[in-house]
DNA sequence: CCGCAGCACTTGTCATGAGAAGTTCAATCG
DNA sequence: CGATTGAACTTCTCATGACAAGTGCTGCGG
């Protein structure tokens, strides 16, 4: 494992564990060095990485400081309901509502760039977390991807995780996000009355190609789960936005100031 | 200017202006550092940060390739509405409904980190893009910055651009994104049926020290604005997810695939 | 006691050099 | 003609050294 991941990792770690609180100084670069018997290069990539995903702030003449604790664990997270839900210490559910092969709408169709003939498979599945529902997610896969939904059982676990496994390249994802009225299926699903307003997150999956795999409409309670971004215009270097679903009762701790 | 940031730019201008197209490669770090008469390190920093940016990928024994264009201009246009709207080439205004120096209600004060007796500033303006209402702002300021609204006229454009100017140092940023029916307030003001469902954006400000210095409930029109984040898992060093927001008319063109 | 200059220390930037590890492609072997 | 080998190329990793620029503290002078 490389030098500055083993750094990186072991700061992380001591964030999170709160032995580095909020706002408190790291120890200098050389110190930092002197510690992991490393040389300076390796030291600046990882705090550079640290700096990057918000967790600490660096400038000119200043030893580092703690900024916040983090938000996501991996990047899986954000792809996988079972991954994320997991990671919160949770225990994730799904009860699959139908799985089809057939032709989709033309909206659909239009994001997958299928032709008008073409068909695709498509799960409906509703998820829960600690067995009270909190998502209905309607997912159409192109033929090739999908069919392999049909060698497992989706109840089983994630869908995400099985199709990796299998050799699948999900690899990136455009997420858009805005809000819906519940219609009869949502609200039926997930218990609200009709009408009622849900955070929908429409996810385009595409391979490191960029050929689109999956386009998936969630359809999240917003009492059950929210999205999170957190960023930063100070970081010298300008700073990516860290961003993480949030199940609602973890609200307070997991956003320290 | 430093070197790695003039050959990010000028990497990140080619890019932007198709010269160097989607999945094209990009010359070689020696060709680089020879082009820009730099060595490897500073030519090697530009390219992390365009990594970082997901505009390129790399990997060991091939040269780096154009993944996709810049999503966001700055992270500034994540803060501010104005900025956002100006940089896609909108019209953003503004109409102050309220601006007041009260006592806050219990939950605000409790974000604010602030006592029970306490007073806070409170501001409500509609915002529009080219004269249409899309947004309903209900900011809440702590009185040593909220006090500065009163030195300028809210409605002449970007609250947060005039307080930057002023010194005052907001920095951090925690959105937490959900769904909400429209209040009759909302309802009257973006000219939508109460109870319909709005995006809403709930923004935590902080200064660089940590000190909360803004509260905030951004309620969104869903057919005039969302969100968009885009991630990868591909590229080698962990990358941050790329986050903006988007006009809904721009929806097509804002998201190459 | 206050203000300022100076020093020690910090991070930011850049150059050079070297070996490990992965990719690409062409020549060679079966 | 297909499979394999190998060399040339690439990026990744790391070490060392040096200077610039910003911060914070100490001690001096007023």
């Amino acid at each position: 494992m490389p030098l500055h991941v083993v750094v990186a990792d072991a700061i992380r770690e001591r964030i999170r564990s709160g032995d580095l609180a909020v706002g408190a100084p790291l120890p200098s670069e050389s110190e930092l060095s002197a510690q992991f018997g490393a040389s300076r290069g390796p030291v600046r990539q990882a705090l550079a990485q640290l700096r990057n995903e918000g967790l600490i702030e660096t400038s000119q003449g200043r030893v580092p400081t703690v900024l916040g604790r983090p938000l996501a664990h991996s990047i899986d997270d954000f792809f996988s309901f079972s991954a994320w839900v997991q990671a919160t210490g949770r225990t994730p559910g799904q009860h699959t509502i139908e799985l089809a092969w057939r032709v989709p709408p033309a909206e659909v169709a239009g994001k997958l760039q299928l032709a008008a003939s073409d068909r695709a498979v498509v799960i409906v599945r509703r998820r829960s977390i600690d067995g009270l529902p909190a998502m209905l997610e309607r997912s159409w896969y192109i033929s090739e991807v999908g069919r392999r939904l049909f060698d497992f059982d989706p109840d089983d676990g994630s869908i995400f995780g099985a199709l990796i496994e299998r050799g699948v390249p999900l690899d990136s994802g455009t997420h858009t996000i805005d809000a819906v009225a519940a219609d009869p299926l949502d609200a039926e699903q997930l218990g609200v009355p009709p009408g009622s307003p849900l955070l929908r997150v429409e996810r385009l999956t595409t391979s490191s190609a960029g050929h689109v795999l999956e386009y998936a409409d969630d359809r999240y309670r917003t009492d059950r789960a929210k999205l999170a971004i957190r960023n930063s215009r100070s970081t010298s270097a300008v700073s990516r936005p860290s961003v993480a679903r949030l199940a609602a009762p973890v609200l307070q701790e997991g956003l320290p100031a």
